[in-house]
DNA sequence: ACCGTGCGTCCAGAATCCGAACTGACTAGC
DNA sequence: GCTAGTCAGTTCGGATTCTGGACGCACGGT
């Protein structure tokens, strides 16, 4: 009986099973560019009114963002990054760099980040241990769980 | 006439475009891990055939992954990464970081990879000019385009 | 000749996405 | 008070996309 050798058990796998939906990734984008509520994600990304509804709802369910009543009267939400959502900060950033770098029009990069430091923000994915930039010849994988 | 504010143009908008669809960053995990052939990837990634053939034909198209005979007689072939494509991997690293932090289960990572330093490889995003690991607080937005 | 493998395609049904219109609770202007 | 406009969704029918299962075809082994 040969092993059907079944998919994957997999961070990847898992983290796109929670923001992999359409519009999704845009929607968190919004909320780091400080756009927390529904109809400026509307205007902002261009999602459908209902699958941006379905989608904060999930988003919300997953922990990645928080609803918070700013209006009491006409009850009014705004979405706010948990600690979950925040740590999405680096999908975003490495998904921004390689568009800049492989889809920038003659125009360049549609919107540049700054950094702190004084210089514009060019995202590296390091090694925590070493500091190194992190290639895909240097890494190998290392005992896995046995499956 | 107020202004409809059309959906931002957006490096990560167009990436997702790209690699937003579901299993197409799967196919390319299984890449990065050495799987390259079609049955293969069905196995691993649990992608039903015929999407993971449409997948891997837009990922073909848009240059992140290059189809290379290995077999003249039964024309076969397998899919490599073109340097887009291994530009995709701080992409992945960071998803599969997300995942092993906030959607591990008691077991831990499943998959767990190792740096040439020696160390067990946790990916952290830094700024290319001073380092430091970058945190959504310390960026700002820089001169946009106007738009 | 027959079975198994590798790499897909074809098909029909299910799920999802889409845009436009609508609701409901307000606020601002006249 | 009446009309407009805003905000945050929901509802709707139609268009797309995903899905799994069956099928095709070219081998290779026995």
């Amino acid at each position: 009986m040969a092993a059907p050798a079944e998919p994957r058990v997999c961070s990847i796998a898992r983290t796109l099973d929670v923001v992999g939906e359409k519009w999704a990734l845009l929607a968190v984008r919004e909320v780091f560019l400080g756009n927390r509520r529904f109809d400026e994600m509307i205007r902002r990304t261009g999602a459908p009114r209902d699958t941006l509804a379905a989608r904060l709802r999930t988003l919300v369910e997953a922990g990645i963002l928080r609803r918070h009543r700013y209006s009491d009267h006409p009850q009014r939400f705004e979405y706010r990054l948990t600690t979950a959502g925040r740590d999405l900060y680096p999908v975003i950033l490495t998904l921004l760099r390689w568009g800049d770098e492989h889809l920038a029009g003659v125009e360049g990069p549609p919107l540049v980040l700054q950094h702190s430091c004084g210089h514009r923000l060019i995202p590296e994915v390091t090694c925590q241990a070493c500091g190194e930039v992190v290639d895909p010849t240097e890494t190998s994988r290392r005992s896995p769980v046995s499956s």
